[in-house]
DNA sequence: ACATGATAGACAACCCGGTTAACTATATAG
DNA sequence: CTATATAGTTAACCGGGTTGTCTATCATGT
């Protein structure tokens, strides 16, 4: 009994979570304090050629509006700027500035680094064997994962 | 370069979300549809003897407010029940009703099919592995982890 | 040339899960 | 009996979501 069924997503939460924070606390450390967990992954989607809010809505898998405010508050913090789509005047493009690359950069670099401990703990053999059963239990794309609201809400 | 390290955490993230997933769509056929993906881990922590929203606050790591708020919502769609405590007037213990207790007996037999099927796919030495990796690089206390509001947001 | 429909964005109201601060009521120790 | 510690509640707020409604612009067909 007792079901140790619990053990394996609570497990992978964890492990996501150990990452995020190691990660966070680096990036606070190199001159990001501001940043919020999503913002990197956020980043990693409008990419570097910019995107609108409707674009990066689809690519997330959340409403337009969900992710307008999320831009919104990436450009307040200075990580993104908006400009007017010459081509099309009701989009509004936004685009990393250089603090956002910055950031982008850096938290690639630290996962680097952390993905390397890893290695160092458990022998590159044994993460890439987790991580190729990973993917094997994950859906092909990373970001649309069609669970409403699966950003932010446990 | 491209840094494949944002895989890892966004893999850790899409596991853990797709397991919660098929849980609860399987919770919702078997009769508990109004269920939010933490109130079954929360439910894990009140336990068998029930307990009170600080001792909650404290082993889910969160403030007591807010461990009294998600009471209050296991509370109102019947899931948990409060009773003063006769030797101690002020504390009010939240225990699991009868519903509860069934949400909680079916998520962890849900929970161990779902491993199941990962033990299928992936065979049951893979697993265990992963399993045990897992183990390795995160913290001992499942429930304490010691970032404020681990629960709930990114 | 113009009406119509589709699309991009903004705004409001709300939900959920968190936070801190301030308060009441009770228990306990000196 | 007073002082302090503790349990719970309430209120205001935040971050990240949702839906609905609205305006402005684009694109298309008659």
């Amino acid at each position: 009994m007792s079901s140790q069924g619990f053990e394996l997503p609570l497990r992978l939460l964890l492990a996501f979570r150990v990452l995020i924070d190691e990660l966070h606390a680096e990036l606070a450390r190199q001159g990001h304090p501001d940043i919020r967990p999503m913002h990197g992954f956020v980043m990693q989607a409008i990419g570097p050629a910019g995107t609108t809010a409707v674009e990066l809505g689809r690519t997330l898998g959340v409403s337009k509006q969900a992710a307008g405010k999320t831009i919104d508050t990436l450009e307040r913090i200075g990580y993104v700027e908006r400009s007017i789509d010459p081509h099309d005047t009701r989009r509004k493009i936004a685009r990393l500035t250089p603090h956002g690359m910055d950031a982008l950069n850096r938290s690639a670099r630290i996962f680097d680094t952390l993905r390397a401990r890893w290695a160092e703990e458990l022998g590159e053999e044994r993460l890439h064997a987790l991580e190729s059963d990973l993917r094997r239990m994950t859906p092909d794309n990373l970001w649309r994962l069609d669970i409403p609201g699966w950003f932010g809400t446990l």
